[in-house]
RNA sequence: GGGUGGAUUCCCGAGUGGCCAAAGGGGACAGACUGUAAAUCUGCUGCAAAUUGCUUCGGUGGUUCGAAUCCACCUCCACCCA
């Protein structure tokens, strides 16, 4: 099977400009394509990992990718699908952001030997010049074919600035730029972007009369239809600081049976004649196919032994098997003992279980609080430091939110 | 530039002088049921040294015993007209 047939039986193929000529180019290892990043954080997420592995195995195929940091794009905010203006960002740290992105996708992509490139949009977009831009570029975009873009609809309703509506031009240009400079003949991207690379492959044609093509990879929802990668309005960051390779592992572990497979099949590396066998389980023999790919997703992006430490804690917390070593721990600090006590609601605020008193209390209330293994019903219960010593206290809030706590 | 309507807690959205930490819904969290799933039912959802106190209804000042609510100015947004 070649990579285009490959994505497709993976579901990642969403929409193409040309289906054949990007299964030619892609099949033969002729593309050199590239995928946009605007740094808007100062982590890759869950949602970017998809794009990488896209990017990795269009690399094994022989492809040669370029990643391009929209250390410029970035500048201005891409609308595509949302419903208010992003926050404005400083030139500092859309430039510290981009330094964090770089070092992630490092570890990903391998840019030795120019087998990949990494390039920063601001390079060529910070010194543009307005007239001159407006006169080449600004004159090949039709406003009225812009304000039906299916990425600005939203915008329609609730409000669009000017700043904005010049992304999709940014975006267009880049393309423009990489054609030229880098011989990039394909561009890469979440279903979402679609408009904004039409504009770039659109733009092409009308400067330099050649074709370059475009391919969007389905987005990732869950089966209610919302973006998968997100906690709470969080983000599941690749940033170990940001999220723990365990609370990682337990995003993965803990999606619903409907996803399972989708998930497997979009973002993991496993043969498809492994995911085909797989696809057949059923009922609570999913479990199995939701630590595969818990581990899987895990060992790329954390690597092997940080993968084994989430799957052991992960094994003693639910599995009830033993070794509590591997759970993630917190310490606890002088201040938080009073007379050289603490009490539970502490306990749980310091250790990141509860956002405040208030919160804890009523998990314990509530009777979601337990104490190596005992439900806590007194809000007021005190412990000493000596409670601690040793393997330290385990605490759960909740079904599944653990805490060593140790002092 | 002119006119009209807006800004309320994580989100949507009610409230138009005290009964307001603020209805209702969504989401989140917790409990029951389960398989660390889904669905369902129940509870809960500003902060704290907690029968009380403190902070919050775009911002700043003011009126009042008392303001999310009234007044003034400002900021931002949508719609209509140019």
């Amino acid at each position: 099977m070649q990579i285009f047939e490959e994505l497709q039986a993976r579901g990642l193929i969403a929409q193409t400009t040309n289906e054949e000529e990007i299964r030619k180019l892609i099949n033969n290892g002729e593309a050199t394509f590239y995928i946009g990043f605007d740094c808007t954080a100062d982590s890759l997420t869950a949602g970017h990992f998809m794009a990488l592995t896209l990017m990795k195995r269009l690399q094994m195929a022989g492809n040669k990718p370029i990643a391009l940091i929209g250390g410029g794009t970035t500048m201005i905010g891409d609308p595509s699908g949302r419903t208010d203006m992003r926050k404005m960002l400083t030139r500092e740290d859309i430039d510290h952001n981009a330094e964090c992105f770089k070092r992630q996708m490092e570890r990903f992509i391998d840019f030795s030997d120019g087998k990949a490139l990494m390039v920063n949009n601001a390079d060529w977009l910070m010194n543009l010049n307005y007239i001159e831009l407006l006169r080449e570029v600004g004159a090949c975009f039709s406003v009225n074919n812009m304000l039906r873009a299916e990425c600005y609809k939203q915008r329609m309703e609730k409000g669009l600035s000017f700043l904005e509506f010049n992304y999709m031009i940014m975006q267009s240009y880049d393309f423009y730029y990489m054609f030229q400079k880098y011989n990039c003949n394909l561009e890469f991207g979440g279903d979402d972007q679609w408009s904004n690379m039409l504009g770039g492959t659109e733009l092409i044609r009308r400067k330099l009369g050649k074709d370059a093509h475009a391919m969007t990879i389905t987005l990732l929802t869950d089966s209610q239809g919302k973006k998968m990668g997100k906690t709470a309005g969080n983000a599941v960051w690749l940033d170990a600081n940001k999220t723990t390779p365990y609370e990682f592992f337990q995003y993965w572990r803990n999606v619903s049976d409907a996803d399972v497979l989708k998930c497997i099949r979009m973002l993991t590396f496993l043969p498809i004649e492994q995911i085909e066998e797989m696809s057949k389980w059923e009922g609570s023999q999913l479990n199995e196919a939701k630590t595969i790919l818990a581990r899987e997703l895990t060992t790329l992006v954390h690597g092997e032994e940080e993968a084994k430490k989430a799957e052991a804690g992960a094994q003693a917390l639910f599995g009830g098997a033993g070794a509590l070593e591997d759970v993630p721990s917190v310490s606890l600090k002088d201040e938080d003992f009073r007379d050289g006590k603490v009490d539970i609601m502490q306990v749980l605020v310091s250790s990141g279980l509860c956002p405040s008193r208030n919160d804890a209390r009523r998990a314990v209330e509530q009777g979601g609080v337990t104490v190596n293994d005992e439900k806590v019903t007194d809000v007021k219960t005190l412990y000493d430091k000596d409670a601690f010593s040793g393997d330290g206290m385990l605490v759960k809030r909740g079904k599944k939110s653990y805490k060593k706590v140790v002092y």
